[in-house]
DNA sequence: TGATTTCCCATTGACACCCATTTTTTCCCA
DNA sequence: TGGGAAAAAATGGGTGTCAATGGGAAATCA
């Protein structure tokens, strides 16, 4: 598999170092660097991270962008100069700087959670919240989702 | 890696040496000339930074225009002229001309901010101030950026 | 010759690497 | 199907190495 799924939570030990979980190490191992690029979500309290291989991927899209224009620079800031190359020592671990650590208030737990193609690090609380809140929007709307025409006629009951 | 990501605060003393972080470095390693090649950022109170090959290519692309035109003068006057070739110490460090210095307000401490096929150097308030703002912007655009390839979803939650 | 740059060496501190221990999971067999 | 052995994963900690930094001496330049 390729996706990164499910949710880890791991211990940091006083170095400031963490487990990346195993799963998530064998979908990075395909990649050219050994380790994991993580930069501050702009919208949430978390990391966002991934392997290089996609952050290069990010880099040219950037880079399709006017290389002195306002979105260029926008993004190249906030996504490659707030990114960091967190490379596995021999265990399979990463340290998280504190910049990140700050960002998401990550003490000594962090929760690895699966968004397939990326995934998130989260202060463990921090996640539970925001999924507990993830859920009831999606309840709470549920009854304001409507259907458009029906292709093929009204259902019959 | 091929990037420059991350960003890096590193002193200046009073010889005016800087250390260039060893990852960029790495990456500058490749080139035909060992050292960065740095030229006043004419949008922002920064240094604009790269390897000689970059510069090669952005030469080759004023060289598009009408070489008597505006632009071509424009262009050839506020970047070529303005350039500086840094040339590694054996440490690799390089000094940052007065010029430049000035230019982005630099005193004792220097910030290298990659943006991946380029990086940035700034008096380091300035570019946590800056970067706050490119942030702002980056949520607010954020729907603009497309990965180029197929496979991923959207780059951030 | 004074000023600036280059080279070299020393010091400091962070981190990558190594090994040991604990915890969890897997698997085998009674 | 439960217990227990074996494997894998996670965790903890010591230490050697390298990057960053500072300063002196030699070399270069004007």
């Amino acid at each position: 598999m390729a996706l990164f799924l499910s949710t880890f939570v791991n211990r940091i030990d006083r170095k400031g170092r963490v487990s990346v979980p195993a799963p998530f190490r064998t979908v990075l191992a395909t990649q050219t660097f050994p380790g994991v690029v993580a930069f501050p979500s702009f919208v949430v309290a978390a990391v966002e991270a991934s392997g290089i291989d996609r952050v290069e991927r990010l880099s040219a899209s950037i880079d399709q962008f006017n290389p002195f224009g306002d979105e260029h620079d926008a993004f190249a800031i906030s996504i490659l100069a707030e990114s960091h190359q967190l490379s596995f020592d021999s265990e399979g671990r990463i340290a998280l700087p504190d910049a990140l650590r700050e960002h998401a208030n990550i003490s000594d737990r962090a929760a690895f959670a699966g968004r397939g193609a990326t995934f998130q690090i989260w202060e463990p609380e921090a996640f539970r919240a925001y999924q507990e809140e993830a859920r009831k929007r999606a309840r709470d709307e549920r009854t304001s989702l409507r259907l458009g025409e029906p292709a093929g006629g009204a259902p019959t009951g």
